[in-house]
Order: C-alpha cells, then structure tokens, then sequence
RNA sequence: GGGCGCAUAGCUCAGUUGGUUAGAGCGCAUGUAUCACACACAUGAGGUCCGGGGUUCGAGUCCCUGUGCGCCCACCA
C-alpha cells in the first residue's frame, strides 16, 4: 500500500522544538538554501541587513527576518534561483564600545593596551560571540545560503572598501577638510549628522552684560551655554535692528577674559529672539561658524578633545570639565554684576546615540564624502521608478533627505573599523592608496626617494562598509559571475530607522560603482512594539525576546504572527494572545492531517484535479486554487497580513469547518468509488495547502510534507501550485454555498429555540424547486449528519406550531410542535422579518430616486432590483411562517 | 518651524477602482465530552466607521477642515 517514511503515523500532537531542531538540518545539509550561479531560471536576491556581529536576536530581527525568509521560501518555490546573502556588521562604535566595557571588567583599557592587542581582544570577542546571531537565525528557520557568510570586514570586504575610498578620492569625492564636527567627547570621535540625537532639555537661558569699550553702555545677549562665552569672537546685531544698530563696528571687552571683540552686523541675530543681540563662538556653533566665515572672525577652540577647558582660556578655567566651567562662569559672572536674569528655558540639545552625552561642535579636520554629488543619481532613479519604495509614502522621506543632504563625516577616530586608506609623508603630503605598497610607490615618486610614511589612524564609519553590502558580498571589485546574477537584488527589506543610515547610501554607492541600483524595490516593515503599543525596551522590561517565544509556541507561530501583524503604516503591537491563536493554527493544521491519515486519505503523485465527479471535490479543488492564486498575488504585493490572513482563513474555515465534514458522510458510506475520489482529493488539498503554508509556517508543513506526501521530496523544495482557473466552477460553488447555507440556518434555528444539541430532528422542506430536489438528493445525507436530522421529508401544507427557515424559495420546516415555545419562535420571525423589511425600504427608496436608476450603472440598479424582489418574497414567507403559528 | 502616518466592535486590526445587511482574531454570552482537533465545535450579542462641512444617484472609502495620538527632519540666543 504505502511506502516510505509517510507510514509513520502522525503524533497526537506536534512537537515544534524536536522537529524545527531535525529540520533545519536537513534543510541546510541537503543545499536547499544554495544559489546556483549557473542556473538559467531567474534569479531572485535579498541581502540581508547585516546584524550586529556581536549582537543577539531580538523582536526586530524576528520581523525582519520572518518577511525575508518568508520572500526567499516563496520565490525558491516558484522556481527562481534564490540567494539570501548572509552575513554580519562589524558595526564599528557598538562593538568596541562593548569590548571596551569588557576590558574595563578586568581592569583593562584600550589606551594602554595600544591598537594592536585591543584590535586582538575585539577579533577575539568576535570569535567568541560573533556565532550567536547567526545559530538564532537559524533557529527562526532563516534559510540562508550559509556558505557565502560576509563579515563587513572581511578582507576581500575591505579590498572592496579601500577601493572605493581610493576611487572617490580621486574623483574629488571624498577629500578631507577642517570645520566644526559633531564631536562626541566621551567615544573621542567625530560622529555624523544622523548620530546626533536632539533631546529636549530644561535648561536656562543666561542673560549676560557686555561692557562696550570705551563707553559706560553694555550689550547683553542671552545664553544657554554660558561657559561658550570664552571663545566668543563677537556680538552680533541685525543690521536694520533699530535699537541695537548703532553698536555694529563697536568694540566690546570681553568679560572674565582680556579680549576686546567687535559687534558686527549679521541677518543671523533675530531681532525677536532673545535680547536681539548674540554672542558668536565660530569654534563651537554651527551657525556662529558661519558668521564667523562672513565677518572674517577668529576661531577659538576652547576645548580639548574630552571638552576640558583648555590653555586658551583664561588659567582660572582651564582643566575645568565643561558643565563645571559654566556654573563657575555664571557665578564669576554674578559677582561681576553682569548677570542680568535667569530665565528657565527648554531647548533640543544634540546627544550621541551611542554615548548618551551632549555632543560638542569642535574643531577638527576630518574625511568628508560629497554626499551631495553623489545624492543627484540616487534621486533620479527613484523618481524614475528603478527603485520602489513599499509602502510608496517612504518615497518622500527619502527625497526630502536626500535634496537637503549635507556632507558625510565619514572618519571616526575608533580603532575597530576599516582604516583609511591614506598615508602621510615627513611634510604632511597625503597619498590614498589601495595599500601601503601602492602609497610607498606614490611616495618614492613624489619625493624621489624612499621615504618613510605613516598612515592615517581613523577609521571609517561602519555605514561607509555597509553602503557596499549589495555588490562587496557578491565579489566586487572582481567582476564574478555572482556580481553578473544577482545584482541588482530584488528587495531589500528593512526598518524605516536605517533609511538615511543604509538605505540612501547603499543607493548612492551601488549606482556610482556598479551604474544601478542595489535593489529593485525596497519594503519598509514597521517597528515591534509591546502588547500596549509601548516601545520594547531592557529598562521597561516589556522585552520580548523571540527565542522565548519559539521555545513557548514554537517557531512556525512567531513567524505567522508576525506575518498577520504586518500591516503596512501601522505599527506592530505583538501581544501573547496573537501568538497563542497561531499556536493554536498551527494545532489545527496538525489535526487536520491527522484526519487525513487516519482516513487513509493517501497522496498520489498522477492525481487529476480535473477529473473528479463529486460534487464536494470539485467545489474544495476550486476553492483551493482561488486561494493559492489569491495568496500568491498577496505575497506580491507585499500584503502579509492579507495573505497570511487567506491561508488561515481557508485551512480552518473553508477546509477544516467545512470541506472535512462533508467527507465524513462518503468516508464512512459505501459508494467505493466516491470514497477513493474523496480521499484522492483530500490528500491532494492537503498538500496544496502545506505548499501555501510553507513560506509562513516552514517547519510544520515539512513535517507533515514528510508523511502526507513522503516520497522523499522536500517541501521546500516543491514548487508552488499554479492551475488552470477552470478548475474552480460557479456551479460547484453555489451548490456547496447553498448546503452551508442550509446548515447555517438549521442550526441557528435549533440553537436559538434551544434544541439541545445531541437531539436529532426531522425536518421538511416545502416549496422546493426541482434544483433543490436535486440538491437534496445529493447532500442529504450531509445536511442530515451536519444539521443533526433524523430525516428530510417533503410537505405541501405547513403543519400547526412548527419552526421555520427560508432558503431562496424553499421553506424548511423543523416539527418541534410541543418542544418550542411559540411566543419565542414568533419573536424569531418577527425579528427577522424586521430586518428585510428596513431593507425593501432602503431599497425602494433608492430605486425611487430617479437620478440613482439614471446615473448609476446598469448593472447596480439591476441588482437593486433583485435585492428588492428577495427581500420581498423573504417578507411574504416570513409573514406566511407567522401566521402558521398563530393558527 | 517643515513633513509623514494613524483614528472602524470591549481589545488588536482588515476593508481593493466609491456600490448587497461594514468583516476577522481575541475577549464576552449560551450550549456541546460528536469517532482530527476543548489549542476544539456550534450559536449569538456587540458598530454614531473621531467631529464638522463638501463632491456624488450613492462615502468607512474621495476633497476641505477641526480634534486626538504617534513618528521623522530642523532647532543649543
């Protein structure tokens, strides 16, 4: 009868920790998770956003994760030849800051270990723990292809790296300048625009008295950094501010120090915001830098690197930590008498995302990138339509950045990084070379001679890295048959948190090095929230960690959830009940096959949707089909919530609630030949439904794969159904919608008159037509059995106090004379006759409108028309069915 | 200051180019140990589709406006 491992019964109940541990396995063993770069069917491509090195899974990945594998299992199924790059971050600040808090454990710091043994201890690190996001991963059932794991700094990634760098230099693209910089004082690096987090602080706004030289007037400006004020090199005014105009070319004495500055006229001082006069520091505000650069004034640095006061302050100040210099500059001011007020005031202070501290406009020269130039193309082909945002409205946050794009910082003064490719001679000259045998060779050109070089110590920012993950995974620079395949990938798959970060640079660099776009379109998934719509967060403790999760509900049932959660522009609110209903479809799929088995509804490879006679067979194959293709096209579009939704909605309530009831009656007949039919067909569903399940739920569809199907093949990968739509026919469905119909409507009645439920009742039908007759003769022994009738007879006359239910023209009779209450039953038909009632009113109000039967289309007013005659005849039976009861 | 999103049942959310009586899950109520499944089955209750105005024969859906909530960017006088 049977062969292979499909003879084993299935378990009373699955058990997803045994089977996702087995599966996963055979899975990656057998190269299901492998590209083929030689293959010739399409391909499709996702790059992983590369996780943290160091990291470990969280709710976020578990999204993120889900969607792309759900894509990858998808495409694998039609038949594309996919690749999901692997790979991690080596994520530059994050990680040595975590090594460095390591080290501070042991008492270590990287300052006086030196670069060589820190960098030692952070590869060291990464051995150790660089495996666990990776073995989570898998443990989500993320297939993969494991064997081209990228690490963002893996040698071939860092040939790719210096090459670019080189490259843009040349081009003018990266150069390297002097100017304030987001500097971070705690990390000791610069950082960019997009680490620098605004919070909003209670501060002060200081009001300080500035004596004009050589006149008993003063000018007062206003201050939220009062300590600032030892590197102001001016006041500025509004050149057409009335009451201050007088002061421009006057000079000022600086207070607490000896410097006489000038008030110089600048469209920069608001007449309306503080006194209308402002002091200018060109070394420490963004926009006092500018007026600086117009008036031509000194630049005075008055911090060092840890924003300690330094040698160009005044020696009372200087070793002063900043916070600290202020409180005694307010205080000297005070005692000077040149503190006007104090008003309390709230203003956005920057914070480095990564340190948590106030960062510092500071002085430094550092590596820029013309993000600029490089910006132009990168707009173009999204407006052109080469690269799609889904959903579409991520579009216009992208070009609002990328039309204001500043400059990128990209030189961090770290260690754990890819090191800038740049070298300096005796005298400062600067040569960018691919490597130091290249800079040499540029250097003994240059100064003719040999001569000794040192090379830049920065770093670069890890996103620099990152922006090549598209095509530096794939081989680039080398021209590899990979780069030729898979670029440009088709979807890349991310929060909206990293599109400034990764996503636009990603952009610029794949369309400046490769001349297109990295990925054909873009899908924006939402943030995880908790239960309450909280943000999940380590000090809240609403964390919910995936793996608990997996470990509770297995891991088919995160991944549904998710999936059904994922509804685009809405945020996703994860909470346990959810998880526990998927659990709980999961069981239900489980049981289902269970049934099959135990039916001897066996799988068979020559089955013919096409040929089967029954009724129930031919309405479950249409069914099945609709829901396939409708799925399908919910993938495509990125819908996982409506597709995930369809797939639950046929599996229970077309398959399970119906479609298995209505085999019990042939299962357990004696028509051999509808049985055989009935059991082919049930295998076949299942099957089709395991291979519509996959992409959500890949574990316990290739569990059940194995014994429904079990030829050895597995299920992931099969191919994705597609049929001929003739398959599924109008007749079919409306006979099967029709006996739903009836039972529904039995049972309502039953239920509502309180017929207990292990009664069984005859019933009779008046009025039937002879496609009712017909139908009856068909399923009656099924709307027996799901009705729970003793018999279905046949009546001209309605006999006295009886329950009643109309379907179409027939009118089903259920003789409870002496079991129903009458006034009950004739509240029933009232009500509902109610209910048809309001609508012919609304109905005939509508036909009555001349301008609704004029302008709407034909089609509308027809079915209005039919509508009415329904609820007409609805009216008509009701009211007969009532006064049978009053007789 | 600039921009974006959301508001539908007690809760979490669907609702396609405007067109039957606005749907689902969870929760709730009632009943059921029925031979796949109590993680289940059956039946039911539950809605001012945020307020106001407009377009239209017709608006949950489109437009304007108001309110509430959330997010992004800019902003250290």
């Amino acid at each position: 009868m049977r062969n292979g491992p499909h003879t084993m019964s299935i378990d009373k109940t699955y058990d997803p920790a045994a089977t996702e541990a087995r599966l996963y396995s055979k899975w990656e063993d057998s190269g299901a998770f492998a590209c083929d770069p030689t293959s010739k069917v399409d391909p499709y491509c996702i790059m992983i956003p590369p996780p943290n090195v160091t990291g470990s899974l969280h709710m976020g990945h578990g999204l993120t994760f889900t969607i792309q594998d759900t894509l990858i299992r998808f495409a694998r199924m039609r038949g594309r030849d996919t690749l999901w790059q692997p790979g991690t971050d080596h994520a530059g600040i994050a990680t040595q800051m975590v090594v460095e808090r390591e080290l501070a454990k042991e008492g270590l710091d990287r300052r006086t270990m030196g670069r060589e043994k820190f960098l030692e201890k952070v590869w060291q690190w990464k051995a150790e723990s660089g495996g666990t996001i990776t073995k989570q991963l898998r443990r989500l059932g993320a297939s993969l292809d494991w064997p081209r794991e990228r690490f963002t700094l893996d040698p071939a990634l860092n040939r790719a790296v210096n090459k670019v760098f080189v490259q843009l230099y040349n081009e003018k693209l990266i150069y390297k300048d002097k100017r304030l910089v987001n500097w971070d004082p705690k990390m000791l690096s610069a950082i960019s625009d997009l680490e620098v987090e605004s919070k909003e602080i209670k501060g002060n706004l200081w009001y300080f008295h500035y004596p004009i030289d050589g006149s008993d007037e003063m000018i007062t400006v206003a201050t939220t950094r009062p300590e600032t004020m030892l590197g102001d090199t001016a006041v500025a005014v509004h050149p057409e501010n009335g009451k201050l105009k007088h002061l421009i070319g006057k000079m000022v004495r600086l207070p607490l120090t000896d410097r006489l500055i000038p008030v110089v006229g600048d469209e920069y001082a608001d007449p309306e915001k503080g006194t209308g006069a402002v002091k200018i520091t060109p070394a420490h505000d963004f926009n006092d830098f500018e007026v600086g650069k117009r008036h031509n004034l000194e630049m005075i640095n008055i911090f060092d690197k840890h924003a300690i006061l330094n040698e160009n302050t005044p020696e009372k100040y200087r070793g002063m930590e900043r916070f600290e210099a202020r409180k005694q500059i307010i205080a000297d001011m005070e005692s000077l008498g040149l503190l006007e007020k104090i008003e309390p005031h709230v203003h956005a202070v920057p914070h480095g995302d990564r340190s948590g501290v106030p960062i510092e406009p500071w002085l430094s020269e550092q590596w820029y990138c013309d993000a600029k130039t490089l910006a132009a193309p990168a707009l173009k082909a999204v407006e052109e339509g080469h690269t799609k945002f889904v959903p579409e409205q991520w579009t216009n946050t992208y070009y609002a950045w990328m039309r204001n794009i500043e400059p990128w910082c990209i030189s961090r003064q770290l260690w754990w990084g890819h090191q800038i490719p740049a070298w300096y001679g005796p005298d400062g000259q600067v040569f960018v070379a691919h490597d130091e045998e290249e800079a040499n060779a540029m250097a003994q050109k240059a100064y003719g001679k040999a001569t000794p070089l040192t090379r830049d110590e920065d770093v670069l920012d890890t996103w620099f890295s990152s922006a090549l993950w598209p095509f530096s995974t794939l081989g680039w620079p080398e021209q590899t048959p990979e780069l030729e395949r898979y670029y440009p990938t088709d979807v890349l798959v991310t929060g909206f948190d990293i599109i400034f970060f990764w996503v636009a640079r990603m952009m610029m660099m794949g369309l400046h090095f490769m001349g297109d776009v990295p990925f054909r379109t873009v899908y924006m998934h939402a943030l995880v929230r908790d239960a309450k719509g909280q943000k999940m967060s380590k000090t809240k403790g609403n964390v919910m960690d995936p793996l608990d999760i997996i470990g509770a509900y297995g891991c088919d049932a995160l991944r549904f959830t998710l999936c059904t959660l994922s509804t685009p522009g809405r945020d996703i609110k994860l909470a346990p009940a959810r998880i526990e209903s998927s659990r709980n479809f999961a069981t239900k799929l489980w049981n289902a096959a269970r049934y099959c088995q135990m039916n001897e509804c066996v799988w068979q490879a020559d089955f013919n949707p096409a040929s089967v006679k029954q009724t129930i067979n031919k309405w479950i194959i249409g069914e099945t089909v609709d829901a396939v293709n409708k799925v399908a096209s919910q993938l495509d579009a990125y819908r996982f919530d409506l597709s995930s939704h369809s797939v639950y909605e046929f599996v229970w309530n077309v398959f399970c609630d119906w479609y298995l009831e209505f085999t019990k009656p042939i299962l357990s007949g004696t028509d051999e030949a509808a049985k055989a039919e009935t059991r082919a067909t049930t295998a076949w569903v299942l099957g089709q439904m395991l291979k519509m399940m996959h992409p959500f739920m890949p574990y316990i569809t290739e569990e059940l794969w194995e014994h429904v199907v079990g030829d050895g093949t597995m299920l992931i990968t099969t191919r994705w159904p597609s049929y001929d739509t003739g398959l599924a026919t109008k007749e079919a469905q409306n006979e099967m919608n029709w006996v739903v119909r009836v039972i529904t409507a039995i049972r309502g009645v039953r239920a509502e008159l309180n017929v207990p439920a292990s009664a069984k009742i005859e019933t009779l039908v008046k009025g039937a037509s002879d496609q009712t007759q017909k139908r009856l003769a068909t399923h009656g022994a099924l709307i027996e059995r799901l009705a729970r009738l003793s018999a279905i007879g046949e009546t001209a006359t309605t006999p006295a106090n009886v329950a009643q239910t109309i379907i179409d023209e027939t009118t089903f009779i259920l003789p409870l004379e002496g079991v129903i209450d009458i006034a009950q039953e004739k509240e029933r038909l009232a009500k509902e006759c109610a209910k048809w009632a309001e609508e012919i009113k609304k109905v005939e109000a509508k036909l009555a409108n001349p301008s609704f039967v004029d302008r709407a289309p034909e089609d509308v007013v027809e079915e209005h028309k039919e509508r009415l005659e329904n609820a007409r005849a609805m009216v008509a039976k009701l009211g007969e069915a009532q006064k049978s009861l009053a007789a």
